[in-house]
DNA sequence: TCGACACATCAACATTTCTTGATATCCGAG
DNA sequence: CTCGGATATCAAGAAATGTTGATGTGTCGA
């Protein structure tokens, strides 16, 4: 098996990553996030959205591990998972074309 | 206007960009043009999709920037679009904590 | 203990995305 | 020119996802 025929286990986690950062509301929170942990209302204010619609983007991007969240009394506080990010990285890295590795166009050898 | 909040519009070729590749087939595509182009044939009969579920993704790759086409004779050839996996790649990068710049926790300072 | 607040969860609906099968287009071979 | 292959597109249905308003749960302060 190469890298290019990977099982569907194989990329439930990417499809994960990728689809919790595939929304414009989530992306709103992570860019939030980047400086500093942020309790939910400050993000719905600061967002204009509506408390369960809040709640409900910031449980996607919990379970896919791209944030964490943190008790403190009645507040909750959501902050940008350690590592996540570079995992994302990592995946986009491993996507790129191999620079050395004969990517030879095969032009013509298509389909005998 | 900070690097946190940013229009919806900013933040609809990221959505785009990383929707495309929210997909298993789709992901699994853009690990088979790793290793140099391919025509349609090659990616169905390696993915066992169907014709029209493959020309489907395959679009959405393509209208999200991440591939290209090229059509010779009776083939369509597509590819990893040059750059366009850097663009995902920065975005990544600039969703990461920063570093220096003040990540103070700011606990207790929420909601008065 | 009561009430207000911060948040999570749920159910119902709206919207989007994906799949499938049918049809259309374009091209090269004969 | 006609035929079959390679691919794109379309329409309809299925499935997943997002939104909204209501309700539940835990916590704090009076």
């Amino acid at each position: 098996m190469t890298a290019s025929t990977r099982s569907p286990a194989d990329l439930e986690r990417p499809v994960s990553l990728f689809h919790a950062l595939s929304d414009a509301t989530r992306l709103s929170i992570m860019g939030m996030l980047r400086d500093g942990e942020r309790c939910v209302c400050e993000l719905q204010e600061e967002l204009d959205a509506a408390q369960s619609r809040l709640s409900f983007h910031l449980r996607v991007l919990k379970d896919a591990g791209l944030i964490t969240d943190r008790r403190d009394g009645r507040w909750s506080y959501y902050a940008i998972a350690p590592g996540a990010l570079s995992e994302v990285h990592d995946l986009v890295v491993a996507m790129q074309p191999a620079k050395r590795g004969r990517a030879l166009p095969q032009v013509g050898s298509c389909c005998g």
